[in-house]
RNA sequence: CGGAGCGUAGUUCAUCAGUAGAACGCAUGGUUCGGGACCAUGAGGCAGGAGGUGCGACUCCUCUCGCUCCGACCA
C-alpha cells in the first residue's frame, strides 16, 4: 500500500478527553475515529489489524473444533425473556419493534439464538458435543463507554458455543476453550491472567475471565500466594472473627443523640471499631421490590454478589424518597421490620452484642445478636473483598489487588439455558436429556486496545508482528527523483517486496519530510522500518521498530530477514 | 441514575456583552531535503440546537441535545 493512497492519516493531537493510552494513540496513528459514544470507525489501517486478530482467534478456534456459523443481529425477543435474560440485562439490552409491532433485541450475546439453532437439528448424542462460533456485531447499551476501546457500546465479538451430552465432556470443550484463549493471547503478544468470575447477567454457575493487568483497568482482581485468583465480584475471603467469646448479653434499648446516623457517627458516639455496629444498604428491583441488605459495619456490600443471591434482574440503589416511602430515613433503616427482602452477610455471625438495627429519634439497641433478635431470609457472602483480606481458600494468605482489562470470559452453563429453552437430544436410550452448554467470548475492539497497553513507547504503538497491519514501512526519502539515488529505486523494491510475499507500507509522500516520515512510522508502530535513500545508496537500511540500531542491507538480505 | 465539566474552523484551543482569532491540518507557489523544516498567499465558522434578557449575545439566563470525567457507597 502506497501511505500517499491510504485513507486515514495521522494526526499531532489526541482528543483531550482521551485518557488510556492505547485510545490516544490509535487515534494519533490514524487507526480509530469515534463516531458517537462508545461507537468508533476503523480506518483500513485498523480494520488490518482487526483482521489480524479475527484471523488468529478463528485458527484457534478451529484447532480445538469450532464449527463457524453465522446469526441475524435482531433476536425475537421471547428468546430472550424465555430465560428472563432480557431482565438480567435490563437496559443494556437494546430493543427494537419492526412495523408489525414485534419486538426484537439487538444482540448483545446469542446464548437462546444459538440454542434455538441447535434445537431446529434435534441433535443426538451421536452429534455430541459440538462447538460452534461465529464473529458478530455486540450491542450493549453500557451504562458508560470508556478508554476508548475499552467499553464500547458496539463491537465485533468471537463468540462460541459448546453442546455436550453430559458434565465431562461439556467440562472438555470449556478447559479446550480455556486453553485456547491463553493461545491466543500469547499469540496476540499480550500477557493474561485467568481468574474465577462472576457470570452477571449472562447465568450460569463457573466461569473464567482472562484479565490483562493495567493500571488503568477497570477490573479488580484479586490473588494469593497459594494461587487462588478471583475477580473482585466473586472472590472469596475469611470473616474474622470479631468477639465471639464474649458472652450475649441482654437485648437493650438505650438512648442515643438524634445526630448519630451514619458509621463515622457511630464510632465517634461509641468509640467503638466499624465491626461492632450493624449496616443495612438499601436496593430496590426493576419491578420496585425493596431489599435490606445487612453486614457488619467495617464491610462493604458488593451489588454483583448481591445481584446474584436475589436473583431477580438488575439492582438499584434506593434513593431517599424510597426510604420515605419506608417510612424511615438515610441512617434510620431497621435491621428487621421493614417491607422488604432482607439479606445478610455471612459477616452477621463473627459478632456477638452488635450495636445499632433500630434507629429512632433519640433512641437505638445495643447488644443484638443475629439469630437470637433478628434473622434475615437469606444469609449469604455479599461482602466486597478488599487487598488485605485472609484467602477464602488456603485461609492464610492476604489477598493482593491487581487492576486489569477483561480481554475473555469462558462460562459453563450446564443446562441453564437448555432447560428454560427445552433444548435437548436423545441418548443412547433414546431419552430426552437437556445439553450441557457453555458459552465463549472475545472482544475485537478491546483486544486491539490491550494489545496497544502494552507494546508501545513514548514515540507510538510497537504492534507485535502477529497483528501489524503490514510486516514492514518502507520509507523513501528521496521520492522526487530517481536521479538523488540512482543506485536503488524505492519504487521497484516496493514492488519487488511484494511479489516476495510481503506486506509492505511503502511511504512513497513527495513533498514531505525526512523527520516527519520517522515520526510517521514510529507512530504507526509496524514492526521493521526500512529506508530507502540516497545515503544509503544501494543498500537498504534495515531497523526494527523496537531497536535502537540499524543495518544496511540488500534487499535479497532483507527478504530473507523478514522470511525468517 | 446522581455529581462535575465541556460543546467556537477538519483537530487542539483563545475570545467571556460591541458583529470571530491562533496553532496544527488543508490548497497554491517558492526555499529546504535523515527525526513532525521555513516563507508567502488562500480556502474554511449562522459559535451544538431552541427560547429568553439586553440597543447589542459566542459571551448572561432557561430548556434541550451531544460529549467527557467521577461516583455508583453503605444509610
Amino acid at each position: 500500500m502506497r501511505y500517499s493512497k491510504l485513507f486515514g492519516k495521522t494526526v499531532r493531537n489526541a482528543p483531550k478527553d482521551a485518557v488510556l493510552e492505547s485510545h490516544k494513540l490509535l487515534f494519533r496513528a490514524g487507526f480509530i475515529r469515534d463516531l458517537s459514544a462508545g461507537r468508533y470507525l476503523l480506518t483500513p489501517l485498523g480494520f488490518k489489524v482487526f483482521e489480524k486478530i479475527i484471523k488468529i482467534i478463528d485458527e484457534e478456534m478451529q484447532t480445538i473444533g469450532g464449527q463457524r456459523v453465522s446469526s441475524p443481529t435482531l433476536h425475537p425477543l421471547e428468546l430472550w425473556q424465555a430465560t428472563h435474560r432480557d431482565v438480567a440485562f435490563g437496559e443494556g439490552l437494546m430493543r427494537v419493534k419492526d412495523r408489525r409491532g414485534a419486538w426484537f433485541a439487538i444482540g448483545a450475546t446469542a446464548e437462546a439464538v444459538m440454542t434455538e439453532f441447535v434445537k431446529k437439528f434435534s441433535p443426538s448424542w451421536r452429534d455430541l458435543p459440538f462447538v460452534i462460533y461465529q464473529f458478530s456485531q455486540k450491542f450493549r447499551d453500557e451504562l458508560r463507554a470508556r478508554g476508548g476501546l475499552v467499553r464500547v457500546r458496539e463491537f465485533l465479538m468471537k463468540d462460541s458455543y459448546s453442546f455436550a451430552a453430559d458434565e465431562e465432556s461439556s467440562l472438555k470443550c470449556y478447559w479446550d476453550h480455556f486453553h485456547a484463549y491463553e493461545k491466543i493471547a500469547e499469540r496476540l503478544g499480550i500477557k493474561v491472567i485467568p481468574v474465577e468470575a462472576d457470570s452477571g447477567a449472562l447465568g450460569g454457575d463457573f466461569c473464567h475471565e482472562f484479565i490483562t493487568p493495567c493500571d488503568f483497568g477497570e477490573d479488580t482482581i484479586l490473588t494469593c500466594e497459594c494461587g487462588y485468583r478471583a475477580n473482585k465480584e466473586k472472590a472469596e475471603f475469611v470473616r474474622e472473627n470479631i468477639n465471639l467469646d464474649e458472652e450475649e448479653k441482654p437485648l437493650e434499648i438505650v438512648s442515643q443523640p438524634e445526630w448519630v446516623e451514619s458509621m463515622d457517627d457511630n464510632v465517634k458516639h461509641y468509640n467503638l471499631p466499624k465491626s461492632r455496629f450493624l449496616k443495612n444498604v438499601v436496593y430496590k428491583t426493576a419491578k420496585g421490590k425493596i431489599i435490606i441488605a445487612v453486614i457488619r459495619g467495617d464491610l462493604e456490600v458488593n451489588e454483583v454478589k448481591l445481584t446474584k443471591v436475589v436473583n431477580e434482574g438488575e439492582l438499584i440503589p434506593a434513593t431517599d424518597e424510597d426510604l420515605i416511602k419506608m417510612e424511615t430515613k438515610p441512617g434510620w433503616v431497621h435491621c428487621w421490620g421493614h417491607q422488604a427482602l432482607y439479606i445478610g452477610d455471612l459477616s452477621l455471625q463473627t459478632v456477638k452484642n452488635f450495636i445499632g438495627g433500630q434507629k429512632e429519634k433519640t433512641t437505638d439497641c445495643v447488644n443484638v445478636n443475629y439469630g437470637r433478635d433478628f434473622t434475615c431470609e437469606v444469609l449469604a457472602d455479599i461482602t466486597e473483598a478488599h487487598e488485605g483480606y485472609f484467602c477464602g481458600k488456603c485461609r492464610k494468605g492476604k489477598l493482593k489487588e491487581i487492576r486489569g482489562i477483561e480481554f475473555g470470559h469462558v462460562f459453563k452453563y450446564d443446562d441453564f439455558y437448555s432447560k428454560a429453552m427445552r433444548a435437548t437430544f436423545t441418548d443412547k436410550n433414546g431419552k430426552e436429556k437437556f445439553l450441557q452448554m457453555g458459552a465463549y467470548g472475545i472482544g475485537i475492539e478491546r483486544a486491539m486496545a490491550i494489545i496497544v497497553e502494552a507494546h508501545r513507547d513514548e514515540k507510538g504503538i510497537i504492534w507485535p508482528k502477529s497483528v501489524a497491519p503490514y510486516q514492514v514501512h518502507l520509507v523513501n526519502l528521496n521520492p522526487k527523483s530517481e536521479i538523488r539515488n540512482p543506485k536503488l529505486n524505492a519504487d521497484e523494491v516496493y514492488e519487488k517486496l511484494q511479489a516476495s510475499g510481503i506486506e509492505v507500507l511503502y511511504d512513497d509522500r513527495e513533498e514531505v519530510s525526512a523527520g516527519e516520515k520517522f515520526v510517521d512510522a514510529d507512530l504507526i508502530g509496524i514492526p521493521v522500518r526500512l529506508v530507502v535513500s540516497e545515503r544509503n545508496g544501494d543498500k537498504i537500511e534495515y531497523k526494527g521498530r523496537d531497536k535502537k540500531e540499524s543495518e544496511l542491507l540488500d534487499l535479497e538480505g532483507v527478504v530473507e530477514r523478514l522470511k525468517a
